[in-house]
DNA sequence: ATACTTGCAAAACATTTGCAGTGAG
DNA sequence: CTCACTGCAAATGTTTTGCAAGTAT
């Protein structure tokens, strides 16, 4: 990551901008509306030097592969709404957990998703119902 | 999930035997011990059809395809080597992580992913060296 | 026998890599 | 000018599908 390209600075800006993590084929899509010959191959290989530049982060979600948001946030972990799958931030933590591993294991990192309803989806009687479907990503 | 092949005997009793969860490469390795022509495809299709079955349940973790184990285990989670790549069963959980969700949220479940070194892959300064890499799965 | 299953090969996808041409510094 | 970067295409690697042959029932 030595020189300054359009490609990079679209790449950068689509994630910048999204108000959630994106998939690779979503940032591909985005950037080109800046550049509409953007490859694949230039979408990957920036995400790469992004992430190992530390301006961007991979978020994996179980069962899907990984998408990016801007690094810089807090350790912090997912909350997945089964009613409109959207992805919530929980800024909130239960400390290391190491301790639950079998004797000899080395624990160096966790990652917990929480499941259930966000508070739009709760099923009140007669309220207004549920958010449709935001899923955003493609193997959800 | 109508007939009983021994394809189907050697898929299942490679799951059943596993301590762990085994991605599909990993089944079909183990399944050739006693079907050395058994083929990738029936894998997974064997796999789809056991899931659908509730035999196998499938182990989604953040960022790598998926594993199968067998159905009805007790609530436990998965401990995720970096070095070989394989995935443990971790039979502790720190209980209810419903208060760490926002107001309004409802919590019915979760899944928590543990990340380090099992025991075979310690860096020992003497000691025998890791085991080589398993990975089966591309996107992890 | 019938038709579900299998194994192989090709197809479908996602991601990576090789290379010659392009462009930032 | 240089050489890192890009776009394209080919290569990898995983999972799915098409089909003729195999085999439970």
């Amino acid at each position: 990551m030595e020189r300054a390209t359009r490609q990079r600075a679209a790449i950068h800006a689509a994630i910048a901008t999204a108000q959630r993590p994106l998939s690779p084929q979503e940032v591909l899509e985005a950037a080109r509306t800046d550049i509409p010959a953007l490859g694949v191959a230039t979408v990957y290989r920036n995400l790469r030097a992004l992430m190992e530049d530390g301006t961007i982060e991979p978020v994996t979600l179980p069962g899907s592969s990984p998408r990016y948001e801007m690094a810089g946030q807090d350790h912090h972990h997912h909350f997945l709404c089964r009613v409109c799958h959207r992805v919530f931030d929980i800024h909130a933590c239960p400390g290391s957990l190491a301790h639950l591993a079998p004797p000899g294991f080395t624990v160096d990192g966790h990652d917990i998703t929480l499941y259930g309803q966000c508070s739009e989806c709760q099923p009140k009687p007669s309220a207004k119902r549920p958010r449709p479907d935001r899923r955003s990503s493609p193997k959800g």
